[in-house]
This record gives C-alpha cells, sequence and structure tokens, in this order.
DNA sequence: ATCGCCATCTGAACGGTGTCAACATCTATC
DNA sequence: GATAGATGTTGACACCGTTCAGATGGCGAT
C-alpha cells in the first residue's frame, strides 16, 4: 500500500486520520493531530521498511502530507525521530516493569530485565536503533527527568539490583551497577541480531535461549557464579 | 584547510600522495594509489568532522578527485567504509594483542583487553561506528576468515579467556563467554561517551577509570568476585 | 617506435534527501 | 463577521549516491 505511494508520487494516500479505529471521525482541522500522526507515519515505516527508509518526506508522505509540512511541529528531523524514540523507551520501560513483576526471586527479576532489555530491541531493531541514537545526545538517560517516564526503566533496574544484592549497597557502587546493567544490554541487544550467530542460535534452540546463555556470562544478569 | 574545499567547490586541493611521508614520490600513474588515498581521506574526514559528514563526494573532494573516480575502485559508498572499518579492526586488534601482552596474570590481561577494547573505541568513535555498521552485516565477525587479521582480536579474546578460567573449559561455555565479552566491550564504548555519565566520569578521576569501573561489574572483565 | 587497448578519471545528469521562504487556507477569537 | 495566528502547499536550493558517455593516459603487443 505505502508501495503505490512510493511509486506513483501524484496521487497521495488519504490523509490516515490519529487513530483509525473510528473511521468516522471527520478530520476536526487541517490534518488532525499531524505530530502524533507523523510519529505513527514514522514507526510504521521503521517497522516495514527499516531504518535506511526513513526520511522525513517519506515519513509526510505515508501521513499524507506535504514534504515541508511536518517542519510546523517539529524543528527539523532529528526533533521527530526524538519523538519516535521516546516512545520506544516508555515501551520498553514498560516491558522491564513486566519482566520484574513478572520474576519470584530478586535475582531472578535482573535475569529477566535483561532478557526482557534485549528482546524488545531485537523485535523492533530499527525502532532501538532509533532510540539508542536519541538517547546519544541527550544529556540525561531516557527516564530521567521525564515525569511519564517515572517509576519505569532505569530506576526499576536500580532498584531490582539493590533487592537482588549483586554489588555493594552503596549509592555509587548501586550506579555503577546500573551503568553496567545497561551497557551489557544495549551490547547484547545490537549484536544478538549479528548473522555470525546463527549457527549457535539454533543449536541452542531459538534466539532467546542464545540471549540468556549470554547474559548468564555477564555478571549482572547472569545468575551468581558459585 | 579542508574547510576551504568545502566552501570553495571550484578549486580543488592538490592531490595527496598514498603517504605524505616522502614528498618527492610523484604519483606514478592516474592519481597514484586512489583506493588507499581514498581510504585515508575517509578516516581524516571521519576524524575532523564526524560519522555524519562522510559522504562519499566528500571523500573524493578530500582526495582531489571527481565524486565519480570512486567508484573505479569500489562498487559503492558501502564498500568503501568497509576498507576503513577493516582497518579500523585490524588497529583495533593490534591494541588488543599489545593490551594482553602487557597484563602479568591471566585474569588482569582479561581486564586490559577490555580496557583496551573501549579506549579504542572512545579516541575513534567516529571510526568505530563504522566498524560496527560494517560488521552489522557481514556474515562473520571482524578476524575470522581474513589471513592478515589471524592471531589478532577475536582468537586473543577466547585465548585469554581460556587462560583466566572465567568459564567452564568446554568449547560451547568458551564460545559463549567470547560473545558475551564481545558484547559487554561493544555496549561500554558505545555508551562510555554519554553526557549523563561526565559527573560520574570526573568523581572517578577520568573516562579510563569511570570505563575500569564499569568493567569490574561485568563478569567477564571484572575482577573475580569474591 | 608506434598503435591500440583498457584502466582510470571527468562532466553532466537523474532522482532522492533535508530545509527554507513565500504563499494559501483554515480555526479561533474578539 | 473581521482578523490574527496556526497549519499546510509550492517551489526552490544545496547536497547526496549513482550512472553513463566521453576524455586521458600508461602499458603491452606489434
Amino acid at each position: 500500500m505505502s508501495q503505490a505511494a512510493v511509486l506513483e508520487t501524484t496521487r497521495r494516500p488519504a490523509p490516515i486520520a490519529v487513530a483509525d479505529d473510528d473511521a468516522a471521525t471527520q478530520r476536526p482541522y487541517h490534518h488532525g493531530d499531524l505530530s502524533r500522526a507523523l510519529v505513527l507515519a514514522g514507526r510504521r515505516i521503521l517497522e516495514s521498511q527499516g531504518v535506511a527508509a526513513l526520511s522525513l518526506r517519506a515519513v509526510a508522505r505515508e501521513a499524507g502530507v506535504s514534504p515541508a509540512a511536518p517542519y510546523h511541529h517539529f524543528k527539523d528531523k532529528g526533533e521527530l525521530l526524538d519523538s519516535v524514540a521516546r516512545e520506544g523507551w516508555m515501551e520498553l520501560g514498560a516491558s522491564i516493569v513486566e519482566a520484574r513483576r513478572s520474576a519470584s526471586t530478586p535475582r531472578q527479576a535482573m535475569t529477566e530485565i535483561g532478557v526482557a532489555y534485549v528482546c524488545f530491541a531485537r523485535a523492533n531493531p530499527a525502532l532501538y536503533r532509533i532510540m539508542y541514537d536519541a538517547a546519544c545526545d541527550k544529556a540525561s538517560m531516557p527516564g530521567h527527568g521525564e515525569p511519564e517516564m517515572e517509576g519505569s526503566g532505569w530506576t526499576q533496574v536500580a532498584e531490582a539490583i539493590v533487592e537482588a544484592g549483586v554489588c555493594p549497597d552503596n549509592p555509587r557502587e548501586i550506579e555503577l551497577a546500573t551503568i553496567a546493567a545497561w551497557c551489557t544490554a544495549h551490547g547484547v541487544a545490537e549484536m544478538a541480531g549479528f548473522r555470525e550467530f546463527d549457527e549457535l542460535k539454533s543449536a541452542l534452540g531459538g534466539e532467546e535461549a542464545f540471549v540468556r546463555a549470554v547474559l548468564s556470562n555477564v555478571g549482572v544478569f547472569g545468575a551468581q557464579r558459585p
């Protein structure tokens, strides 16, 4: 469907409402809520065509709007991608909360948090790339200072680390362990997709088994060594 | 200097010899060894302007050649970047060999390998980004099957892991530990530059101290927990 | 020594991109 | 209902990767 829009540039797809669950909603303003529609369009392109296809013009096309329209809602392309990324971080945070809740012991919670992080990134690789890029040049990590993300993500990990007792109970040690956890999860998340590991993955019975096996070697996430 | 080349498009900088240590070398052919010169130009741009400025045209400009010239030496932009990346991996491999040699105990060797990996990536952040991107869609990890990289990098890490006894002495466990090591180093390398950590870094006495503190929390690289 | 081949380099072009200024249109508010 | 401001469109600019026809020049065959 978006294929057609790409091939036949003249005929633009009909503007999509912010939520297409109610088809009867006639867009109340020029477009409705374009900034939201653009973020959704961005995610759609990310999922269907990957990060290389995520141009500002493509997003505008997908949203059924002219290439310059986004500039009335975002300073530039980076700011639009930041919005897409922020949604991703919020979903990842929710996934971590869920993983922690599902575990029966604090130590197991750490493992599940790691697996949840990596699996989210692997399930949405293009989105995760955007998320990482956006986090790169931010002065604070995702989840710090954003009221709608309070109690998810970063703080969850720190709490779980304290509960699991993976490091001395001391603010600095806890911070270092939390950073180590994030770094490690990020590294595994980015490299789990390497084709080099395909053989090992299937030998271990799938990607999640592979991820668990790797994470078990990693200290913060792994089972306590005897 | 390359600023001028950007601003004043008409006047191209003089073609640079493949190695400018010997200024008397008159280029023997059309350009000399353009493919080598292009790789060097790419690295120069990477270091001075970052990865966002690394366009094929910019590389050609820096090498004093027309935008189409690189196509006689590389299939496309990706192949040129692959060459730049391969050099980077070889240098990183050498750095790892050196780090391992400098350590006095097998366990310390693991720590130094991790620090060397991260410090290389942090010292050449744009280059490392290219290196990672190139490794992404390769079927084998850097250092596998390339004769000029035999005995550096990947195999070094596996050997060091065996010597340090960080995992059961079993091919699969060794492979998993090696993968975990690489994932971890990659994660720390990419995130060590986050501005979020600036305060902690200076509190710990610099970036290398920060890196060592984080790595000590990650199992494969860290000191053995008591 | 000359010729012709072929690797190499150039110039111009195409479609794509991000971004901007000028203009058009619609909503909200007085 | 007039007007101001927010929102969308058009057209343009510079840059990008890539291709292709032609110029250039080194090197092997004659």
